[in-house]
DNA sequence: TTCATTCCTAACCGATCGGTTATCTAACTT
DNA sequence: AAGTTAGATAACCGATCGGTTAGGAATGAA
């Protein structure tokens, strides 16, 4: 099963190192190795990290030389962050006041039930 | 190493049975039963799921007779989406924009070289 | 007491993940 | 032409993931 665009960007932006690197491309276009730098890490293995990035749309790739140069491509975050603020709504909505109170109810009816 | 807790969150949240069980707890609780429903998986399977998402703490679970219910907690999600509107602003910034000429200008100068 | 329901745990399985080293290609440099 | 630099690829490794089946514990119901 492949999996949905949503899915492939979240767990892309899940890894730390692969966070780090976006953050860092927030800066401008960087070449491999300078994406490579901050990390104790071998180069295959950031090539293996900006292959997700890219495979999730999150950034793209040129050419200069023997460089192959990065870049941001941020539009897909944009789906993930309108998923992710519905449930910040929930959370800021009096429907969640709303549930508190239930849950309130509820744990007390519990407590009267079980004593 | 112990990931940290955006990492948790976003890995939680970028399997889609997981989204899907949240966005089930926006209706309010639900047990184990309940939740597993709708889904093509066994009940441990779901148990694992949930595991996963109350490790991120994105769920909480009560105790009423042999049911645990679930409910959501998305105070962990705010972390997540503060992360990554961080790059929707970058979008949507001349930043963005002039980056764009950057790389405009860069690839007409390789395009020039090459010819 | 016995049975049913709900849920968890353990053990296992194949696939994927995140890293390594070794090797290769492509382009620039001398 | 020979050497250097940037980067990709392949093969491998241990750990984790997402699922399974089997079985056990806790609670409620008959």
């Amino acid at each position: 099963m492949q999996p949905d665009q949503l899915s492939l960007t979240l767990s892309a932006i899940a890894d730390p190192t692969r966070r780090a690197i976006l953050m860092r491309l927030m800066d401008g276009e960087a070449s491999v190795k300078e994406l490579a730098a901050p990390f104790e890490m071998s180069i295959p293995a950031i090539c293996k990290h900006l292959r997700v990035l890219e495979g999730a749309g999150l950034i793209s790739r040129g050419r200069s030389a023997q460089f192959r140069p990065c870049r941001l491509e941020a539009q897909p975050l944009r789906e993930a962050v309108g998923w992710i603020e519905e449930f910040s709504k929930f959370w800021d909505t009096s429907l969640n006041r709303l549930d508190g109170l239930l849950e309130r109810l509820q744990s007390a009816d519990a407590t009267a039930r079980k004593n």
